[in-house]
DNA sequence: TTAAGAATAGGAATTATTCCTAATTGTGAG
DNA sequence: CTCACAATTAGGAATAATTCCTATTCTTAA
């Protein structure tokens, strides 16, 4: 756990949305100006891989990361594209249940159109 | 619907797998060698949006494109990377009275070991 | 048949991300 | 403490995936 890593963490701690690598390499350099962009890639890699954080992937955006690990749900709108988080549906005995496979996790995201939206539409 | 469009929708419909972009212009460039990759961009987000193919993104990969529309889950082999599908679960019911929102559609990605490779582990 | 609009080809540009290498930092043996 | 080694970083080039631009080529309706 370098400077930076542990810098990189924080940021995604302390936010509270889900932020892209490009908004953490900003706030990491507006305390660490010296950090660099490939230092950031890297190390979001490493804590995903190592199940520290999460990495979003959806279409059409680059890929967010997520400080819960934890097991919960994404719903997104479809208009503006703001990510929200839902508690865990707990999907994963049922799932195993239908398909008769072990499941190591999942991802579920779901779309709508926030209220924000919806009255901007009506 | 031009001619590039319904190639690279028959390129779609007739393949048993999803396809990525890459794989998708170069079989369509065995067909028409003149076909350009950025009409196979646009072609795929356009048909995409149209909802007359599903664009499917994970997590360090590029996006694949499935002919499928109607509701079915994806697997994913965590070790090979080998993307399948599954029947509909059928969540959006159950979605919407856990969470009181308008669900418009939702994607599940499942995470596993396939057979292949759980042999391989062993 | 021709003008207008839509879509394509070709390639440049952009975005997101990874990779390379030299420099820096942290760490443990002496 | 300090040297040497290993790991990590900074900086930037390179790559991958995708989008955008413009001139050209259809297509279609009058």
């Amino acid at each position: 756990m370098t400077k930076q890593r542990q810098l990189i963490l924080d940021i995604i701690r302390s936010s509270t949305d889900h932020m892209t690598a490009e908004e953490i390499f900003f706030e990491a350099k507006q305390i660490q100006s010296s950090i660099a962009v490939g230092t950031v890639y890297r190390n979001l890699g490493l804590m995903a891989e190592a199940e520290e954080i999460k990495r979003l992937s959806m279409p059409n955006a680059p890929d967010r990361f997520d400080k819960t690990t934890r097991p919960h749900e994404h719903i997104i709108c479809e208009h503006c594209g703001k990510l929200s988080d839902l508690p865990a549906f707990n999907l994963k005995d049922y799932i195993e249940k239908q398909t008769g496979v072990e499941i190591l996790g999942y991802d579920l995201n779901l779309r709508y159109v926030c209220d924000d939206c919806k009255k901007i539409e009506a």
